[in-house]
RNA sequence: GCCGCCGUGGUGGAAUGGUUUACACAGAGGACUUAAAAUCCUUGCCCUUAAUCGGGUUGUCGGUUCGAAUCCGACCGGCGGCACCA
């Protein structure tokens, strides 16, 4: 027997395979169609990654497995190559993008190719090829036409480093994404995209496709839907109130604020506003402190974003003194204070702060003593001691108050001798008393204590319980305060206070082991621990006038009415930057005209305007029939630190004529971001060369959606909700037949180097596939990256493994000799049964990307033939086809070798065979070993048929003698009997 | 800080309410060989024991259950996402 040579049979089959396109999918076969999607790659100059090959072997077996099946399967490759690491290699070397690029694809196409992917060839698509980028072009345009396209002048992130404007996705902690330079905010005009207009829809159509979880949560997360309500509060100015000279018309100026706890309105004691919004431009005349206020806007400015984002610092503001704003609820007069904790771009650039129910307002509160009113108190049940069904309801409002003494760190309280209880003091509140002043004065004639000192109060609670001494259920409000004793100065109680209880201190750890009878110490004592009392869970409203008592959920949107204010959703997704200055993109196919920008203004011409001319005046899309908007030659590549792209500085480019008026123009100069191009590559693949349209629709009817589509986490955010987002628009204006774009969305792990680590130069861990190829052989590398680990997990690479896989084709290949048509082989019953097991397990496992195991049942049926002298040659035939999809090359060598060793006639190729079916009748086991528990404990197993009846079972397991010296001769109380499994006789002790 | 995921031999992992450690890697012992490589066979958690028996063991502690790696609660550790979004 030849020696198993993997270069030589690799190297034949591909051809095979290619020569004969067996892996093409063809158009409109009445078929079941299969649309199998991975993300083309990069062509970076470093080559294919090891991680590349996870994600194309993963799907590339379930193409496989679906052909066998009997589906058209569409399973296509592509380039998505436009980028900056393209770009920068050409600015260093001088050389031409385009031409690093084709040199680039040669090399992963040659890669690709060696690892044997079913992919269809003949599709493939490169988003830089002016073909592809036509229709990129002619996308954009439909969205400027719809009024999606938009320019506007707005700070940008800009990274330093790059020379490059940003998406907000590509800003991460305050630095660019790719290069980890910081990013800086500029001023620029921008080409925009009106991805907001589409967030419900994104959202909306999350429900409807088959996501990992993790994918879902992100996405809904960067949406980041709020349901809130927008409120107005008017400005006064209580100087002007005197004074007739005021330029402000006291009733007009209002500032919108957006918040999503309308119910905390009464709570409001402080608006605070962006340093960017505008109304604080409008209120210059009577702001007394306008140089302070203008410096620290200054400040403010002058940081990075990094900077402004960084969650240690301490927040900071001013306060815009002599204007006072209205709380629509309490008509109070409240201060209005500029900060950067409050965010311009977001909701109205305006908050309302209530410092009791808001971490951040409190913060601030606290920093710039501003007032804190606690409006909304949680309600709680006592669970040890709940109201009774039949009682007389009561209601009582409470203080508590918690006496520290800071000398022995110790907590005050109450064991009450006349009921099984210990309390803190309480008390209720006399009428017109204050309650802090109740609480003190309880201290004083519980306890005696009367040299304390009030720390602060601990919020407020509503407690349902059953006051067994008064026989009635109690609905308490309480409120809270935590006292230090200063010394022990005391006075004497009454007879009857000593009577009731002893005073008793503890300590904390004493304190948190005893039961105190309240349901609120939980609370409490969190807020004793963390110095804030900050309550921001559900409750009952107080202090909130008409609306106390009311559930906060309810008092939303009642105070929402009762104050004029509008219900509002908002959203975290801000519209997306499309502008890149760079070369390397698709060039935006568009013209600025002044002439044009004139005629905007007139109401006739303005009809026959599209949306995006309307939108963006002086703006003219090019006609279609003038795509692609090709590159042109450019000396440089170089980016410009003003932020201009290369191409401005060609004239003969930028200089042209209008096509609508024909008067002198100027090209758009900014290029598309490297997502566009992406964002519909998958329609292509269904209509890869058409020159007319981008695709035909009845093909697209034909192929899609996908559905399936396996790719990086890292792509969740960013290149997904941009495809859904194109895709949605396409659908919207009836270009394509579904509104989401993939049905079903697999993520699969990283790989990472031998040391654990992420895979970098300069870490020094990259694993070439190449060498993995050259030695072991695609087979081997692809069976090695199925098995490693769970395939959506990180899993480091280990390269003395791969001989384990290895090894096991050795050995699939040894078993060719002893493969035997002629039926005389002893049929065993026991291996024909583990054959069909494994088609039953791999075949699930693989619908389930559980691959590692898949193997694993495979690796175990191979070890059982082995075990035999002569192997049967259909058992062996369904191995090889179970195994063909992760290990083509050598199962299809194998394949053509036992045919012909065993005659067989009109043979096809084994990718093209049909995927093996398991008879159920043989997948259930005739005979189990039967686990035999007393109490729990496994004490023997014995074998006995699979169907054995309780009582047959329960019968054998008193036979055994292992069993009866631990049943001891105790009386069995009960027997649980799993059919098939195990039976657990119990026993006393 | 919030949300999500995870924690099992020397290693990658399997088992999602019923036999912990399938499958593989590394290790140890043996066979073949002049020798090595390759291959094949055996072994393989910890305590106790001469060996068996037995006991313990899925990050820690507690709970539910006849029975928990699996379900629930608290804690410890790791990973990922979001992060002043009102």
């Amino acid at each position: 027997m030849q020696k198993y040579d993997h270069k030589k049979i690799e190297k034949k089959w591909q051809k095979r395979w290619e020569k004969e396109s067996v892996f093409a999918a063809k158009d409109f076969i009445k078929q079941p169609t299969f649309y199998a999607l991975v993300e083309f790659p990069y062509p970076s100059g470093e080559g294919l990654h090891v991680g590349h090959p996870r994600s194309y072997t993963a799907m590339d077996i379930v193409a496989r497995k679906r052909r066998m099946e009997g589906y058209n399967v569409l399973y296509p490759i592509g380039f998505d190559s436009f980028g900056l690491p393209t770009e920068n290699y050409a600015i260093k070397t001088g050389r031409p993008p385009a031409e690093i690029t084709r040199e680039n694809i040669a090399n992963f196409t040659r890669q690709l190719k060696m690892l044997g992917f079913s992919f269809d060839w003949a599709r493939t698509v490169t988003t830089s090829d002016p073909a592809y980028y036509k229709w990129t072009q002619w996308i954009f345009l439909q969205l400027f036409k719809h009024g999606l396209a938009y320019k506007k002048k707005m700070a940008i992130n800009w990274c330093l480093s790059c020379k490059i404007g940003l998406a907000n996705e590509e800003v991460v902690d305050g630095a660019c994404e790719r290069c980890g330079a910081s990013v800086e905010k500029r001023e620029k005009e921008q080409w925009m995209l009106a991805i907001t207009k589409y967030a419900d829809k994104l959202l909306e159509g999350l429900k409807e496709v088959d996501y990992i979880e993790r994918a879902k949560v992100q996405q809904e997360n960067w949406i980041g839907r709020s349901e809130g309500a927008i409120l107005k509060f008017q400005i006064t100015n209580p100087k002007s109130q005197t004074n007739s000279k005021s330029q402000i018309p006291n009733s007009k100026l209002e500032i919108e604020v957006f918040t999503t706890r309308p119910d905390t309105l009464y709570g409001a004691t402080y608006l605070v506003l962006a340093p960017e919004h505008p109304v604080i431009g409008n209120l210059k005349l009577e702001t007394r402190n306008l140089k302070e206020v203008a410096k620290y806007i200054e400040i403010v400015k002058k940081k990075t974003e990094a900077e402004r984002m960084s969650v240690e610092r301490e927040k900071t503001g001013v306060e815009l003194k002599g204007i006072k704003a209205i709380n629509p609820a309490t008509k109070e007069a409240i201060p209005i204070w500029v900060a950067d904790y409050v965010l311009a771009g977001y909701g109205t650039g305006a908050i309302m702060a209530v410092p009791a129910h808001d971490e951040r307002d409190f913060e601030f509160a606290k920093k710039y003593n501003l007032p804190v009113r606690h409006v909304v108190m949680p309600s709680l049940v006592d669970g040890t001691n709940p109201p009774k069904d039949g009682k007389e309801d009561t209601f009582r409002n409470m203080i508590l108050a918690i006496l520290y003494d800071p000398k022995a760190n110790k907590y005050l309280t109450l064991k009450w001798k006349t009921q099984p209880w210990r309390t803190f003091v309480t008390g209720g509140i006399e009428e017109g008393e204050d309650s802090a002043a109740s609480a003190r004065r309880e201290i004083a004639e519980e306890t005696g204590y009367t040299n304390v000192r009030l720390v602060r109060s601990l919020g407020m609670t509503e407690a349902f319980f059953f006051a067994a001494h008064k026989n009635v259920n109690r609905k308490v409000h309480g409120n809270h305060f935590l006292f230090e004793l200063i010394d022990d100065t005391r006075v004497s109680i009454s007879d009857k206070e000593k009577d009731q209880y002893d005073i008793q201190w503890l300590s904390p750890e004493e304190l948190r082991a005893t039961h105190m009878q309240h349901a609120e110490f939980d609370i409490l004592w969190d807020r004793i621990q963390t110095g804030s009392d900050v309550y921001t869970g559900p409750g009952i409203l107080v202090n909130s006038g008409q609306f106390n008592g009311l559930e906060h959920e309810t008092a939303k949107w009642k105070i929402t009415e009762a104050v004029g204010g509008q219900r509002k959703v908002t959203y975290k997704l801000r519209d997306w930057v499309f502008s890149r200055q760079r070369y390397w993109g698709e060039p935006i196919p568009l013209v600025f005209c002044e002439h044009c920008a004139g005629i905007t203004n007139n109401q006739e011409t303005i009809t026959k305007l599209s949306e995006g001319e309307k939108l963006n005046p002086g703006w003219v899309p090019l006609p279609e029939d003038q795509l692609p908007l090709e590159l042109p030659k450019v000396e440089k590549y170089q980016p410009t630190d003003t932020g201009e792209s290369p191409l401005a500085g060609i004239k003969k480019w930028v200089n042209t004529k209008c096509p609508k008026c024909g008067g002198p123009a100027r090209r758009e100069t900014d290029t598309m971001p490297n997502w566009a191009g992406s964002s519909w590559y998958f329609l292509r693949y269904c209509d890869p060369k058409n020159s007319k349209l981008f695709a035909l629709r009845s093909k697209l009817d034909y192929w899609t959606p996908v559905d399936w589509y396996n790719g990086g986490m890292e792509h969740t955010v960013l290149h997904l909700l941009y495809s859904r987002f194109w895709n949605q628009f396409l659908f919207d204006i009836g270009a394509v037949p579904t509104r989401e774009p993939y049905k079903k969305r697999t993520s699969h792990g990283l790989i990472l180097g031998e040391d654990g680590e992420k895979m970098s130069k300069s870490r020094g861990n990259v694993i070439n596939p190449d060498e993995i190829i050259m030695k072991y052989g695609a087979d081997t590398l692809r069976l090695y990256e199925m098995f490693m680990g769970p395939f959506d997990q990180a899993v480091p690479w280990s390269t003395a493994s791969i001989a384990g896989v290895k090894r096991f084709l050795e050995r699939m290949w040894q078993l060719q000799d002893r493969v035997d048509s002629s039926q005389s082989t002893v049929h065993s019953k026991e291996v024909e049964k583990l054959v069909h097991k494994t088609i039953k397990k791999v075949t699930e496992d693989i619908e389930q990307m559980k691959f590692n195991t898949a193997i694993a049942a495979l690796m175990t049926l191979l070890n059982k033939l082995s075990q035999q002298t002569s192997v049967d040659s259909s058992q062996y035939e369904s191995l090889l086809k179970l195994l063909s999809p992760f290990a083509p090359h050598i199962t299809e060598e194998l394949w053509e070798r036992v045919n012909v060793k065993c005659k067989m006639k009109n043979v096809k190729l084994l990718c093209k065979s049909e995927w093996p079916k398991w008879n159920p009748a043989l997948v259930k086991d005739e005979e189990i070993e039967l686990v035999i528990q007393v109490n729990g404990k496994v004490r023997d197993r014995i074998k006995t048929p699979a169907d054995i009846t309780e009582a047959d079972a329960k019968a054998t397991a008193l036979q055994s003698e292992k069993v009866k010296k631990w049943l001891a001769k105790k009386p069995i109380q009960d027997v649980i009997f799993v059919r098939g499994k195990l039976i657990n006789l119990v026993i006393e002790g």
